[in-house]
RNA sequence: GGUCCCAUAGCUCAACUGGAUAGAGCAACGGUUUUCUAAACCGUAGGUCGCAGGUUCGAGUCCUGCUGGGACUACCA
């Protein structure tokens, strides 16, 4: 069927035309806000230097032919410069009927029009456990992947572990030195949690031999690069390099024990990955490009024996790109890995990192670099750049042991989800292992949605004494409306599969529009990278569901037409709530 | 010093990309259940959209300046 978009540019374009001789390629059409009756409005603003006609009579003129001349169109009002427009009740239920089954609602299927592209997210340090700060990416490029592939995409979700130098090392001596054999195991401790100790015990040494030196006259700068421990650590970085069997090993059985922790918290999360990739077979990529600048003259060398390039033009200073001892700095990696990575896959369209904002100037860098070398996908390379998670008193610090522990804090929402479950009347038939199952559900749920439904690019503030809310504008509350809806579905336990049509509730209506346009929705968050879109959504949606849920009887409706459209509505939003849901990652339970 | 980002109700966030009287939730106060799930619904109260100019039919949104906060600006990763 036709949209109501599409029908209506057409008609006013029509009656434009028919009315003031007037040519107009693009028709902005806006919702009609609640407060007004209609269901689009069409801005006469724009039509009055062309016309030379008040704005009202503009819509007068306009709103009269289109009444006239377009049968789904059944009212207008002229507000000022805006004409309201109404379409028939007749025309979203045909809408209705042509969606109202389809359980993909909303989501394209993957064809030969979507691009393929690779999103890289996660992308850890193997030497500390995660926080909040990685969640937000976590959750951020696991749900971007999945809005990507529902606007009919291949994505290939990538993860770019960050497993050699100098921190790395870090961890390694402090175990080394103060571990005792210490293992997983042993401990008790997760994997990452146990590396993360040594990285806090190298630290507090270090700090310490540097506070010594500077007692006995040093100087802040020249103790922090001549403290023992910093120096054994550099030594243990080249003994790595160098391929010491001694140092691999334990830099290998470290790692593993980082991976089984990352892993147990990435199941958590629900997040996956399609492709692994380690920096310890990667950084040394990117050498030869730097010889392919040089001939090509994009970069040049230094009197000192480095090189670097010139991108004063653009905005951005001169950049290293080769030391003078001939080493390659961080970025030469990374150019050489998204060579590499179109190499590897030539169907690749797209390339997008998810990463913290903190780096923007760091991509604007690459990106201008890769195309300076004539990469003709440069240009499709995106900085997916999202803002940090702040506490109330700033930014978390790891070394500063001012972190909100990822593995903490789902266990902290879990808690609370469990002992809201457990003392719900409604839920007193389920025994021990649903609740736990369905206190996994919601307490994620909770911090998921909390994450999400901030717009990517701003910083967030979380308060860790003030705990996530389960009402109101929560994840909880999207899937407690869910759960209703398959409560009154199974109660009825009636065939849906029947066409009807009915003149419409105002509550009625304003849902069915409202889910109307949630493809459009997924459309825009996949266009804008943007998931908090698709939550707000989701609210809306829910919030309208609990309003008609009130407003209209379902069960209790004698109208047979009026009942079966009202539960086949009820469907429709289940189906939205979950596709919805799902691509932010959350589940939704049948019954909470 | 330079570049970039941010500032909306007591708090956390929206505002369909320049449109109508700036909206939600939390917190506060009041109401709704013999009726499909009260993690819900309805109501009251809460605003100089950081400040000052400019652009135009129209600015929270665009441009300039200022104030305040943050990030980046390594031959670190």
């Amino acid at each position: 069927m036709i949209s109501a978009e599409h029908l209506l540019n057409n008609a006013i374009k029509t009656a434009l035309n028919a009315v003031y001789n007037l040519q107009i390629e693009e028709i902005s059409l806006q919702k009609t806000r609640k407060e007004f009756e209609g269901d689009f409005t069409l801005v006469t603003f724009a039509y009055t230097r062309d016309t030379r006609k008040k704005p009202e009579e503009i819509g007068e003129a306009l709103g009269a032919y289109l009444l006239a001349n377009t049968p789904e169109i059944v009212k207008y009002n002229v507000v000022k410069g805006f004409l309201n427009i109404s379409l028939s009740d007749a025309f979203w239920m045909l809408f209705f009927n042509s969606v109202r089954s389809s359980a993909q609602f909303g989501l394209k299927p993957s064809d030969s029009s979507g691009k393929t592209i690779m999103l890289e997210y996660s992308s850890p340090n193997t030497n500390k456990p995660l926080h909040l700060g990685h969640i937000r990416n976590n959750l951020l490029g696991a749900s971007v992947a999945a809005i990507l592939q529902a606007n009919g995409h291949k994505v290939i979700k990538a993860n770019l572990v960050n497993d050699r130098g100098i921190h790395i090392c870090k961890s390694m001596l402090a175990w080394q030195r103060f571990g005792n054999g210490e293992t997983p195991q042993s401990s008790g401790l997760k994997g990452d949690h146990l590396v993360g100790k040594y990285y806090v015990a190298f630290d507090k040494a270090y700090k310490e031999e540097q506070a010594q030196l500077i007692a006995s006259g040093m100087s802040k700068e020249d103790a922090e690069k001549s403290a023992p421990v910093m120096l054994a650590c550099q030594e243990l970085l080249r003994q790595w390099e160098a391929g010491n069997p001694e140092v691999v090993q334990l830099w290998r059985t470290m790692n593993g024990w980082v991976y089984d922790g990352f892993g147990v918290t990435y199941k958590e999360l629900g997040v996956s990955f399609d492709k692994m990739y380690y920096e310890s077979n990667t950084y040394l990529l990117g050498k030869e490009l730097v010889q392919e600048g040089l001939a090509k003259s994009v970069f040049y060398k230094k009197e000192n024996g480095s090189v670097a390039i010139d991108l004063s033009a653009e905005g951005l200073d001169e950049k290293i790109v080769l030391r003078s001892d001939g080493t390659s700095v961080y970025i030469t990696q990374d150019l050489g890995t998204a060579i590499e990575r179109f190499k590897e896959f030539p169907e690749l369209n797209q390339l997008i990192y998810t990463v913290g904002n903190e780096q923007d100037y760091h991509f604007k860098v690459l990106f201008s670099i890769l195309q300076k070398l004539g990469y003709s996908w440069a240009s499709e390379c995106y900085h997916l750049s999202y803002g940090m998670v702040e506490l109330p008193d700033g930014k978390m610090k790891s070394r500063e042991g001012t972190v909100v522990d990822a593995d903490d804090l789902i266990k902290e929402m879990y808690e609370t989800a469990f002992l809201k479950c457990r003392d719900s009347e409604k839920l007193k038939h389920l025994n021990e292992a649903e609740i736990k199952e369905l206190s996994k559900m919601v307490g994620m749920a909770a911090l998921k949605y909390f994450i999400l439904k901030v717009d990517p690019k701003k910083k967030m503030l979380f308060d860790p004494n003030e705990s996530v809310d389960f009402d109101g504008n929560t994840g909880p509350f999207i899937q407690y409306s869910y759960a209703r809806t398959r409560s009154v579905l199974d109660k009825a336990g009636m065939a849906l599969d029947r066409n009807v049509s009915i003149t419409l509730h105002p509550t009625e209506k304003e849902l069915l529009t409202t889910l109307y346009s949630f493809p459009s929705v997924i459309e825009e968050s996949g266009h804008l990278y943007n998931p908090a879109i698709i939550a707000n959504h989701l609210y809306d949606v829910s919030k309208l569901f609990n309003r008609f849920w009130h407003d209209c009887p379902i069960l209790k409706e004698e109208n047979e037409d009026v009942k079966l459209f009202r539960l086949q509505l009820v469907n429709l939003c289940g189906t939205v709530i979950a596709n919805g849901m799902r691509l932010l990652g959350i589940e939704v339970p049948s019954r909470m």
